[in-house]
DNA sequence: TTACAGACCGAAAACGTTTTCGTGTTGAAA
DNA sequence: TTTCAACACGAAAACGTTTTCGGTCTGTAA
């Protein structure tokens, strides 16, 4: 088993210091060209490369950047990840992902073990525990300690840093839009329970279109779940108790369980009944019909997210503290979920 | 900007050694009660946490597993990413992932920036392009390096390393007698080309079947597709040219499209065509008809992957290197694309 | 008084780099 | 012959830890 070779190896090797032997590989001119060729060949040919977590601890860097997201098996953090990947790599930076598993604990428990000279930085979205409890001192610890944070997609104005969001408000209020152009007025919102920013946010938007068009707003068409296990009966009863002629869900999952509510009821979609939901994921591509969408550009907030982090981590510590919020934009994917 | 205190700025500061100060923080008998006390006292005031870095160089252990995986947006990678950092977190281990991107060279970069201590070990899954090239000296080259690796699904017999899979083989022989069971006789299969091992297996495993109960194979019944994106097309062209009453697909998006396919064409299912799809994920749960599937449990299969090279990398480097092959059971899961 | 044990603490090495500074040797100019 | 620059290289510090090995006290026993 040839173990890895270090400077020293080659050093004692050749007969020479450790000085010598790493200026050679940086090609110095302080080293004659022949001892610089002979080190060369020799490193070449045992394979050297240099120890990275000799070189983090050297230069105070580690060109690792963490990432925090609530769970991985949801494709649209999927996305984001895929991004964020996409330009750390271009960048030379590697990716350590942690998982908070939607606790509060956990994202304390991460950002304290990477804190500690693991990663130069962090991208992160909160966990719905801590969305709950709005407790964000461990994020501001870790700021106040110089290492630059970007909150994506569910963020808070509690902490000041870099952020990457699409205008859910904006993007519900032009799906629900789009609907009432299509002479649609009793509009059903299936959505989350407000602390999730984003359903809150979805919420607010389909609220302000309605208001602005002049829509008698119905409560009782405005359905929140919290439990994504028991969606199938609670959707079930909002069919029960009401007709509308347009359903906008803030999920995938909640708009096919919507879908299958109207297919088992012989409810035809699109003609009865036009189905949005929101992020563009796999399950739209493929339901039955195949549902219109508010796109959700997961690749965008992590690429985005990332240029804003590195951006941060090379540019000299000097410069002004300015954060920025970023918007994605998103837009309505047309499939057969809505009449044309 | 408070900035991140040390052992040295704590000595400093209360006038003793970095020694005492190390040795105050571990409670060190060598270190008089007071002492320890005062230590103690001033680090938990600043919030001192030790440098990782620094442990890692100096212990010569980064407490971080590489995972390397084709691409994260699909569904099962992204569930082996969610066990394999179940046990990581359990044992005080984090995760840095990178993507190959099905690319070979992507895949070798990844391997060498990592294995220059950046990892203690890797979990990985062979991306298409690798398995096409049946070049492994990357990998053959980090393990004589001393580097435990474990392969996970898109495994190789030319790399004598730890590995986990499922008998994919059986899984799918499995399936084709349970639909022989149901005297379904014309059974068509939509598969990859043959360099993707998974489904290599899939098809030995579906013609073994067929060869034990003495049903003739009718190759014009076996679709083998190469880009996914056109896979409508060319499923459409299958059920032009063929008849069949049932459908083995290697992969949900395939049997999606039949199913689609088959509901253009008012084919039932399951009571006229019986489907079932490999990968039990998302799309499969929310498919109209649900899709009867082969599990395939990621989640296990990283939890078992990240035990194995935790293993080995807890335990003496004296002690005998045998590999092993684990695998993943996998099961039927009944829906509604099969009759019951 | 001397010797010695124990208590308490510090110096230094080690992990693997990079970089600054110093030093010895050579050759040429004065 | 003396002086000095250029050249080639090495020593050592630094990054932040842990740990081994000494060293200096104090107090007690001989």
């Amino acid at each position: 088993m040839r173990r890895k070779i270090t400077l020293k190896h080659i050093a004692k090797e050749l007969d020479v210091s450790i000085s010598t032997v790493s200026k050679s590989l940086r090609d110095s001119a302080e080293i004659s060209a022949d001892t610089r060729q002979k080190v060369q060949a020799f490193a070449k040919l045992y394979n050297y490369k240099p120890n990275n977590i000799a070189l983090s601890l050297k230069n105070k860097k580690t060109k690792t950047i963490g990432v925090i997201i609530p769970e991985i098996v949801h494709h649209f953090f999927a996305t984001v990840i895929s991004g964020v990947e996409q330009v750390a790599n271009e960048k030379g930076y590697n990716v350590i992902v942690c998982l908070s598993d939607e606790s509060f604990d956990k994202e304390v428990i991460n950002l304290d073990l990477l804190g500690n000279g693991s990663t130069d930085g962090f991208i992160m979205s909160l966990s719905k525990e801590t969305q709950q409890k709005k407790d964000f001192h461990h994020i501001q610890e870790v700021i106040s300690q110089g290492m630059p944070v970007v909150m994506f997609d569910r963020v808070t104005n509690e902490v000041l840093t870099d952020k990457v969001i699409i205008d859910d408000q904006l993007a519900a209020y032009e799906a629900v839009q789009f609907l009432i152009d299509k002479d649609l007025k009793k509009i059903a919102l299936i959505t989350t329970v407000d602390y999730v920013s984003v359903g809150k946010l979805r919420t607010d938007g389909y609220l302000k279109c309605l208001r602005e068009n002049n829509i008698e707003i119905d409560e009782n068409l405005i359905f929140k779940i919290e439990d994504i296990e028991h969606s199938s009966d609670e959707i079930s009863k909002l069919f029960d108790s009401q007709t509308f002629d347009a359903v906008v869900a803030v999920n995938e999952m909640f708009a096919v369980v919507a879908l299958k509510e109207a297919h088992k009821r012989k409810i035809i979609v699109p003609s009865d009944l036009s189905v949005i939901a929101f992020t563009d994921g796999i399950i739209s591509k493929y339901a039955t019909p195949t549902l219109t969408t508010v796109s959700q550009n997961g690749v965008a907030m992590g690429r985005k997210s990332a240029e804003m982090l590195i951006e941060k981590l090379e540019m000299e510590e000097t410069e002004t503290e300015q954060y920025r919020t970023e918007v994605i934009p998103s837009h309505l994917v047309l499939r057969e979920s809505t009449k044309s």
